[in-house]
DNA sequence: TTTAATCTACGATTTTTTTCGTATAATATT
DNA sequence: AATATTATACGAAAAAAATCGTAGATTAAA
């Protein structure tokens, strides 16, 4: 049993990730057209980047019709979580609650939200107090 | 008036950032022993990359004496709020709510810290009700 | 004072990531 | 059918980051 040694995507694949993510599967000029409206990129760039992305895994493709169509081989939050914790360490040395701290305090943060953060919060303390403290470790 | 156009250091920089930030001013042996518990670093690659840094004004250095001192020229919390801007766009969209609800759900987080974050929760509230929606720009 | 140890400077290489040009095939247009 | 358009494949260059070796200077030890 092997769990899936999941490449990080770097900067310029996550970008494609995004947008596989936000608009499900697409064509090659498709998310051309979506990096596009943010900055300068070739169509052959988007192509070479995609195709990277088959080998490694990160995506997959339906090439029954000529053009191409590429979807995300890996789920939004399972790699958001990832590089979150690859962020938590790098950026701040590991603390997730600085993080917190900064994303929250640094910007303005609607009623709304704040709200559902309480209600995470409130969801939180409860796991903690139905499940006691567990140092998890294999076998 | 021109604000630091201040370079977003790389991964490598970081780390040495992050000793500098927690044990002040160093030298480079001391930085890279640091490095080196972590990982396996050269020393001239150590001594390199603080030389870079000295360049884009990342660090200072004392050179009065033989051996020079680095210490950082950035503010910890400074950076950090840079690079989750950076981060907060690339890897979640935009949406720093995200980030956060993922940082604290996927992760064990006490009780203590629980309280601290609902009490900058309320301090956010104070601060939305007491000034209310202003789109920020200077005079 | 010789020898050994420790530093900095710095060019150059390696590795990683991004970008692009060109060949070629398939499809659409005239 | 001939021509233009739009695709993919793929090598390879360009750019960015990280790593290292070596020379020469300075200090410490013997």
């Amino acid at each position: 049993m092997s769990k899936s040694p999941l490449p990080k995507p770097t900067e310029s694949e996550l970008e494609i990730l995004q947008v596989l993510w936000q608009h499900g599967p697409s064509t090659v000029r498709f998310v051309n057209d979506e990096l596009s409206r943010k900055r300068d990129v070739g169509y052959t760039t988007t192509l070479k980047l995609l195709q990277l992305m088959l080998d490694k895994g990160l995506v997959l493709r339906d090439d029954e019709s000529k053009t191409h169509v590429y979807r995300a081989a890996v789920r939004e939050e399972e790699t958001q979580g990832l590089l979150l914790d690859k962020f938590v360490e790098s950026a701040f040395g590991g603390s997730a609650m600085k993080l917190v701290m900064q994303a929250l305090g640094n910007r303005r943060t609607s009623r709304e939200e704040l709200a559902q953060i309480r209600r995470l919060l409130n969801d939180i303390e409860i796991q903690n107090d139905t499940t006691p403290p567990s140092t998890d470790e294999a076998p």
